[in-house]
DNA sequence: ATTATCTATAGATCTATAGATAATGC
DNA sequence: ATTATCTATAGATCTATAGATAATGC
């Protein structure tokens, strides 16, 4: 009775990385609801049908799509340890990919969307963004690094958001906007210099 | 030969806002592009064509509805001159018109999109706005409230930055998100208190 | 007589499926 | 024999216009 599940074609697995870079392009050109299946699979250069045979509707493409990056971005913790350091790196590289910042600017705010697909991706994500800062500035604060009154969850926050909103701007004006000085400013207001450390042994 | 232009009829004013008020629920619980001038018009209660005799296309209802925005918010500059307590309070109503703040935040991502009708408007308002925070600062600075080493320009920026991120976390999660609480400690960390006015007559 | 509104529809999409043929691999 | 791909199309949109009727105001 039932059929031998054999398992996709060698060739499937680069195939649907194809696509998910075609929908790439286009959702981070056109947005979610205004980007097309038929136009990724023009961009993927195959028919509709054999995208939709690897992707069985466009919510599965779109959720495909935001697993792919997180998996294979660089990430906010890949670092040295220093979070100044890494936070700046991190910032620098991003200008090199815009595309996929635009994908992640239009998408995180479209997904406020009623019955956005991605809605539960970005506030999972935003979560983890700013717990994974707060830890941080937490172990700045024990080493002595914070400046008194900073509280290391509101800065969190405040870096997570400041990073969305500069890029947003720098994505509307690349040539106006420097997201790396901005993400430098911040840190430095509320962080001691290394040496300021007290008792260390310079 | 030509005909003479009588103008619009008493109610056209009334109407006009009646379809904004729908256009602004549609917008911002569908984003621009998915959402339809039919269900705009049936929001407004009235039929497709008549929406189309008072809004020639889509494009021209969503530049009505952007500078509809501006007209009649209480906007960033009315204010008791204390810019703390200024964006604090701005906020604070923020929080009682989330309809407007999805709107906004949905389009000014969705802005970016290619050929997208709203660029320049929120190209042009980000400049503004940073500019206006700018000036603030430098008067805060030459009035000796600025901490050393901030620059106003950067500072403009970043809160501009920061409130913009920090109302997309909050229309995620407005359970957990305090917009008011992030956009207090941002410009603490930057400012003496007033009584540290050098030669402040106390 | 002009503006406002309505019904009807053109013409162009869109997602998704049906069903056939070609390629792959047991 | 299963997976991959293709052509064709169903069914549901969408923006915008055409052309008729109703309401308004000179």
């Amino acid at each position: 009775m039932s059929e031998v599940r054999r398992g996709p074609y060698a060739k499937t697995a680069e195939r649907r990385q194809q696509i998910l870079d075609a929908a790439l392009q286009v959702f981070a050109s056109r947005g979610y609801q205004a980007g097309s299946m038929r136009e990724v699979a023009r961009v993927a250069n195959m028919g509709l049908s054999t995208l939709m045979h690897h992707f069985n509707s466009k919510e599965d493409l779109l959720l495909a799509l935001l697993e792919r990056r997180d998996a294979d971005s660089p990430g906010q913790r890949t670092g040295t340890g220093d979070l100044i350091a890494d936070v700046l790196s991190q910032a620098r590289w991003n200008q090199t990919i815009p595309e996929l910042i635009a994908l992640y600017t239009v998408l995180s705010a479209d997904s406020i969307t009623d019955g956005h697909p991605g809605r539960d991706y970005f506030t999972e994500r935003f979560t983890t963004v700013r717990r994974g800062f707060q830890e941080e500035f937490e172990k700045l604060r024990d080493a002595g690094r914070l400046r008194s009154g900073v509280d290391p969850r509101l800065a969190a926050g405040c870096i997570t958001a400041l990073w969305d909103g500069i890029q947003l701007q720098w994505l509307l004006q690349p040539d106006e906007i420097d997201v790396v000085a901005y993400l430098k400013a911040f840190p430095e207001l509320i962080t001691h210099p290394a040496e300021g450390t007290v008792s260390y042994q310079g």
